[in-house]
DNA sequence: TATTGTTATACTCTATAACTATA
DNA sequence: TATAGTTATAGAGTATAACAATA
């Protein structure tokens, strides 16, 4: 005999929750006059090691294609520069400047205070707690990416 | 003077399980033939209460002029009549069908499938205490749409 | 006039494939 | 020939606004 059971919803919510948080980063982000695409580039480049486009696209999940817009506006931004590589003039080697920089700072700052509010019910414990369960989901599913892909999550679920 | 803090990284882990959850539920829904935004629409019409169009594009949060398609594709499919009102000529009175109870009971199914393959590594207590903050969380939010919006979380985050 | 449903149109995001320039 | 980057094109998904039928 099996035990009531609870409804299956962690997907559900996971779902939902997440559409949440990626609308409210992406307000944010908006107000520090960038996209969330061109937030995920950001943040790849502003780990140091400088990179041509194509390794951009490929840390990304994108089409090389869509890359080229994307930096066309961070260049035009004066958040990174695209340089000619002396060794191979087919390549172009991304750099972020100094505004880049201060950027990718007000972006943390973003970030926290996302968290802060996404999390405004929850005790310090049970911050910590959801933080290990979520972890331990994303480990499972080997969810290491630089950036998620998009997504079309779209009306899959209802009931609740 | 502040302790060590964990990063700030429910957002970007909600953001990031939600669209492979959202990816996941896709799947198993493309398997039976229908769509998320469509799956969505069943779900909310399931409930037994018969709807006109205009209602229907309120729950979903979507326009008017989206349902059309939907509805059109649904009854295409036969998992619902889309029948003029004996009352008010202007308005359809949408109604499941058998087949359509069928398909609704198979996209349960579906939700158990994708609920245990997510939770994979976490015991039935964890799953129980993830679900219990999640609902906390999506309470605080007042998360009570019967179907969620659709998202561009794009490349919202970075770093891992 | 107001409302339900429909169609026409346009916009956003992105990928695929053809093209240019270097190698 | 092969590769980095670019451009042209197309397709998905959706909203806005004009429109037709009914109230």
């Amino acid at each position: 005999m099996t035990p009531a059971r609870r409804p299956a919803r962690i997907g559900f919510l996971l779902t939902q929750l997440g559409s949440l948080a990626a609308e409210s980063f992406a307000a944010r982000a908006r107000e520090l006059g960038i996209t969330p695409p061109e937030a995920g580039a950001m943040r790849i480049l502003g780990r140091g090691a400088d990179m041509n486009q194509r390794e951009l696209a490929e840390k990304l999940g994108v089409a090389q294609s869509r890359v080229v817009a994307l930096v066309d506006s961070l260049e035009a931004a004066g958040l990174i520069t695209r340089e000619r590589s002396t060794t191979d003039r087919r390549n172009f080697v991304l750099h972020v400047t100094d505004p880049g920089r201060e950027l990718l700072a007000r972006l943390r700052s973003a970030a926290e205070a996302q968290e802060e509010e996404l999390t405004e019910g929850l005790s310090a414990d049970d911050r910590d707690r959801l933080y290990e369960l979520l972890l331990r989901l994303g480990d499972a599913r080997g969810l290491d990416r630089d950036v998620h892909p998009d997504y079309r999550g779209g009306s899959a679920h209802t009931d609740r």
